[in-house]
DNA sequence: TTGTGTGCAAATTATTTGCAGTTAT
DNA sequence: ATAACTGCAAATAATTTGCACACAA
């Protein structure tokens, strides 16, 4: 386990790897979120963090999720968040979410292989269906300058 | 292929089979939706159906979307847009979402089995990691009366 | 000192809701 | 006739942005 010593050290590498600047409301959030499980939204990491920082504002914490996912520090579980998308295509497939450019290309399970399931987990899940995104850069990112 | 009777047809048992209206507005979205690929979002959707129903509203979209979704005619593909959410679990597991609550459970990958894949697919895009979504109904969800 | 970061308030985007009038059954 | 549906406008939720002041490098 990390104590919090430790915990600062890495945050000023993580901080120096990626040429941003250590300041207290990010080093503060940043031990937050290392203490939070689950799959927190903006608002909950919000409400844990004002306990230490009662004056930090919701567009800091916003500004630095950002900051945080764009350096690889956190994962974004939610590739296409934002807006209700409905599938059209009926037929079996996976999704090709672009990390870049968050474009959709659906794929046929044949290019992936199939994952084996079971129906019902021993969590007493019952499943029903998977839908597999398979992240990473689509062609035209992986040749644009960016 | 399906003729425009024959939508029209499919369209009518289907709203029976749910116990829905079959109004003018729906009939049209539904035969708009279904010539249409890709992941529309309402917005795009409503653009397109404005083109044969120009008086039809953005909010009358959204609640037929809502409708045909519900009662399984169409699939949403973003089971947890809305907001962002953080994955604060480092170690690789897939997701178990309720198509219920939407509560998301992690799953260790021996649960499932792990698919194989390849590192680039021949349509050139070049894959960083895959994310799971099991899709079904969680333990609590099976025993509410709902 | 100089560019970044922060807090605040206003702006935007996505979506939902209340309601009065209209239509399907 | 009656309940469900529609369009419109206002409300809400999620997120972003502009800006003046403060802090880190």
């Amino acid at each position: 386990m990390l104590d919090m010593h430790d915990t600062a050290v890495t945050f000023r590498s993580l901080c120096a790897e990626h040429g941003i600047a250590v300041t207290h409301q990010r080093q503060v959030l940043y031990e937050t979120m290392q203490g939070m499980h689950g799959h927190p939204s903006p608002e909950e990491v919000y409400a844990v963090v004002k306990r230490r920082l009662p004056t930090i504002s919701l567009a800091t914490v916003y500004k630095n999720i950002h900051l945080f996912v764009e350096s690889g520090v956190f994962r974004q579980l939610s590739m296409h968040h934002g807006t209700l998308r409905v599938e059209m295509n009926s037929h079996p497939h996976h999704h090709l979410v672009c990390s870049v450019c968050k474009q959709i290309q659906d794929c046929a399970p044949e290019e992936l292989g199939l994952p084996a399931y079971s129906e019902r987990l021993s969590n007493g899940f019952a499943v029903e269906r998977l839908s597999i995104d398979v992240i990473g850069l689509c062609a035209d990112c992986q040749r644009r300058p960016n």
